[in-house]
DNA sequence: CCCCCCCC
C-alpha cells in the first residue's frame, strides 16, 4: 500500500479544468454539510487526496449517500471516481460533484493518510480557463438551444443532476429539434433545466407513473386530482393536474406514451411525498398543453434511485425511497379494520432481501396487495416506498408507490443470479422478528424520554409509536383494579347491586359474578426524564408478575401481601413499546402514552443500539 | 388547491 496507488497530480488537473479520467485518491474526511435536511436531502462533502494536493469542495451525489450511511465509505478508503462533474460557483471556486465511485481499498484496510497532501489551493484560475463554462450537460442543452441567461445559471448550480446518469446529450441538439403535430418547432428543454424562474419551455418525455383520480375535501375546499411522473434522458419530474385539469388530460394520457408538456407550473417538490428525483414540480393549468410526441425516441421507463436495504435503518422513518430486493417470502393476503375509518382493509406481508444480508418487510395494500404474485422469489422494484416503524423499520406501500416485478435492469439481474446461487441459503439479519408483531425484536424507533417531549412524539391525533428502555419507578396501585363484566371480551364495569349480583350496563345484565380487570397508571424514568404511562390488563400483569384473578382476590384477602407485589415491581427495568398520542378531555388536550408491551431487555439488542449512539455522536456513521 | 395511505 503505497502512495503510488493515487493518480497523482489529479486534484490540480480537476480544479483546472482538465480532462482526468478515472482517477484514484484518499478519502482523507467526509462531513454531512450543515443546513442540508433529513435523509431525503442530507448531502456529504469529502475530503479527498491524490497524495499531493487535497480537495475538501467535494459533494458526494445523493444517490452515493448509502455508501456512508452503511459504513462501507470509510475514511482512508481509496477510491476510484469512476464519473463525476466539476462546477465553477462564481468568480472561480470549483465543485466537484462525484456520481459514480468504486471503493479499490476499505479504510479499514489502509493504515492511514497516503503521502502528506497540502490543500490545492488553485482555482479554475489558475489554469487560465475561468471564464469558461466548464462541459456540464445541462447547461449545454440550454445553450444549444438557445436558452435564457437565467436558466443556465440556475441550472447549472442547482442540484438537480444529482442521481441523474443517463443524459443523452444528442436528443437536444439543434439537428434533432423535433416537430410538435402542429409543425411548430418547440424549445425542448431536458426535465433537469425546468425551473420556477423561466417559464418558456416544452419538454419532451414519456409518462412513467400515472395515479388514479382522488377527491379531497378540507377547510380549504374540495375537488379531484391526480398526479403523474414525466421522464426523460436527463430526470424526472412529478406534475399535478387539479379538477378542470383532471377532466381535460386523465383520459388521454397512457403510461409509457411520450409526450410534448409545455406551460406548467413549475414549484418546489415536498420530497416527503414522492420519491421523484426533483427539486421541482408541475401543476397543470388552463395553458398547459399535453400532445402526443408520435415520433420513436428512445427514451427511458422508470428511473430509480435505489436505497440498499440494510441503509434503511438509518434513514427517517416515513420519507419515501426506492428499494429493490428478492422476495424472500410473501404472506397471504389478510384483512384488518383500520382504527380511524372502520374500513376494512386488504393487506399482504412480502420480505425482501438483497446481497448484504438484511431482510426487510414490506406491508401491501388493497388492490396491490391482491393483485400481488410473489412466488418463485421474483425481484421486486418499488419506486416511492414508504418508510415505516410499523413492526420494527418496514416499508408500506402508498398508492402513488410503483411496484415492478422483475424488471429488466442491471441490478434486477444481478440480485436474481445471486439468490439463485446463494442467497436463498443465507441467514438474513432483519429488521423485525419473523411474526414478530408485539415482540420486542426489531425495535429501531429508539427515543429517550426527554427526546420524546422535545420532538413533540404524539402532538398529532395520529399515535406514534416509539421504543424506550425505562425503569418503573411508581404505581398507582390504587383504582388498578375494577370489577368487570364477565361476559367474554366485554370487560365493563360492573356495579355492585349488593344483592350478590353485579349490573353490566353494556350488556344491560346482571351477573352473579365478575372477573377481576386492571387498569395501571405507572412512572417510567429513563436516564433522560421521565414519562407517565397507562397499563392494561396484559401489560399490568407482565410488570406485576401476577395474574389480574390472582391480585384481585389477594386485595381483599391480605393487604400487606397485596403491597409487597408492587414493591417488589418497582424499580425493574424493561424494553417497552409505547403508542404516544394526543387526547382531548374537556377541551384539553394532553399527550397519553399506553404500554404496548414490556419485554425483558435484551441486551445484545439493546447495546448494539447503544454503540451505534456513540459511533453517531463520535461523528464514525 | 393534494400530501390520506391504514396494522402494534
Amino acid at each position: 500500500m503505497s502512495v503510488s496507488m493515487l493518480t497523482a497530480g489529479a486534484i490540480r488537473d480537476i480544479v483546472t479544468g482538465k480532462t482526468v479520467e478515472q482517477p484514484v485518491l484518499q478519502v482523507l474526511g467526509h462531513k454531512k454539510i450543515a443546513g442540508s435536511g433529513g435523509s431525503a436531502t442530507e448531502r456529504f462533502r469529502l475530503l479527498l487526496s491524490d497524495g499531493v494536493n487535497s480537495q475538501s469542495s467535494a459533494m458526494l451525489g445523493t444517490q452515493l449517500n448509502y455508501l456512508v450511511l452503511n459504513g462501507e465509505l470509510e475514511d482512508n478508503s481509496i477510491v476510484r471516481l469512476d464519473k463525476f462533474i466539476c462546477n465553477t460557483i462564481p468568480p472561480d471556486r470549483r465543485v466537484m460533484i462525484l456520481l459514480e465511485l468504486s471503493i479499490i481499498k476499505r479504510g479499514s484496510e489502509v493504515p492511514g493518510k497516503l503521502g502528506n497532501p497540502v490543500p490545492f489551493k488553485g482555482t479554475a484560475a489558475a489554469g487560465g480557463d475561468a471564464n469558461r463554462n466548464p462541459p456540464q450537460q445541462t447547461n449545454e442543452h440550454a445553450a444549444s438551444n438557445g436558452a435564457p441567461e437565467q436558466a443556465q445559471q440556475s441550472t447549472g448550480q442547482t442540484n438537480s443532476f444529482y442521481g441523474k446518469n443517463n443524459v443523452t446529450p444528442k436528443a437536444y441538439g439543434n439537428n434533432n429539434l423535433p416537430q410538435t403535430p402542429g409543425g411548430s418547432t418547440p424549445k425542448v428543454y431536458p426535465i433537469t433545466a425546468l425551473t420556477p424562474y423561466q417559464n418558456r419551455w416544452t419538454i419532451r418525455a414519456r409518462l412513467t407513473n400515472k395515479s388514479n383520480i382522488r377527491t379531497w375535501s378540507n377547510s380549504r375546499g374540495e375537488g379531484k386530482l391526480f398526479s403523474m411522473t414525466f421522464t426523460d434522458e436527463s430526470g424526472e419530474i412529478r406534475a399535478t393536474a387539479f379538477k378542470a385539469e383532471v377532466d381535460k388530460f386523465y383520459d388521454i394520457l397512457e403510461v409509457n406514451k411520450v409526450y410534448y408538456v409545455t406551460k406548467a407550473t413549475l414549484k418546489t417538490a415536498n420530497k416527503q411525498y414522492s420519491s421523484v428525483d426533483n427539486d421541482y414540480e408541475m401543476t397543470l393549468n388552463r395553458d398547459s398543453q399535453i400532445e402526443e410526441c408520435t415520433e420513436d425516441v428512445d427514451l427511458p421507463t422508470v428511473t430509480f434511485n435505489f436505497t440498499p436495504i440494510n441503509a434503511l435503518g438509518n434513514m427517517a422513518p416515513n420519507t419515501t425511497v426506492d428499494v429493490i430486493g428478492v422476495v424472500k417470502s410473501v404472506a397471504d393476503v389478510s384483512t384488518i379494520i383500520a382504527k380511524a375509518t372502520q374500513k376494512e382493509l386488504k393487506k399482504r406481508e412480502v420480505s425482501l432481501v438483497d446481497q448484504n444480508q438484511v431482510m426487510i418487510n414490506l406491508t401491501l395494500w388493497g388492490e396491490t396487495a391482491e393483485g400481488f404474485d410473489g412466488s418463485n422469489h421474483p425481484v421486486l422494484a418499488i419506486k416511492g416506498a414508504r418508510l415505516s416503524d410499523f413492526g420494527g423499520r418496514s416499508l408500506s406501500t402508498l398508492s402513488s408507490s410503483q411496484l415492478i416485478v422483475n424488471p429488466d435492469i442491471e441490478e434486477a439481474h444481478r440480485l436474481k443470479g445471486w439468490y439463485d446461487r446463494d442467497g436463498h441459503n443465507l441467514d438474513f439479519q432483519q429488521y423485525r422478528n419473523e411474526g414478530g408483531q408485539g415482540g420486542s425484536g426489531g425495535a429501531t424507533n429508539w427515543k429517550s424520554f426527554a427526546a420524546v417531549k422535545q420532538e413533540n412524539i404524539g402532538a398529532t391525533e395520529k399515535p406514534d409509536y416509539y421504543s424506550a428502555k425505562g425503569t418503573v419507578i411508581f404505581m398507582r396501585k390504587e383504582n388498578c383494579m375494577y370489577q368487570a363484566c364477565p361476559k367474554m371480551d366485554c370487560n365493563k364495569k360492573v356495579v355492585d347491586q349488593s344483592n350478590g349480583l353485579y349490573r353490566c350496563e353494556k350488556c344491560q345484565l346482571e351477573y352473579p359474578n365478575y372477573k377481576w380487570r386492571m387498569i395501571l397508571s405507572a412512572n417510567l424514568a429513563d436516564y433522560s426524564d421521565n414519562q407517565w404511562v397507562t397499563c392494561f390488563q396484559e401489560t399490568t400483569e407482565t410488570l406485576l408478575g401476577k395474574s389480574a384473578d390472582e391480585l384481585g382476590s389477594l386485595r381483599e384477602s391480605d393487604e400487606a401481601s397485596f403491597d409487597q407485589i408492587f414493591q417488589e415491581a418497582t424499580f425493574k427495568s424493561y424494553t417497552f413499546k409505547l403508542r404516544a398520542k394526543q387526547e382531548t378531555y374537556n377541551d384539553e388536550s394532553r399527550l397519553k402514552t399506553i404500554v404496548v408491551n414490556a419485554t425483558p431487555i435484551d441486551y445484545r439488542e439493546y447495546n448494539r443500539k447503544l454503540i451505534q449512539d456513540i459511533e453517531k455522536m463520535a461523528g464514525m456513521i
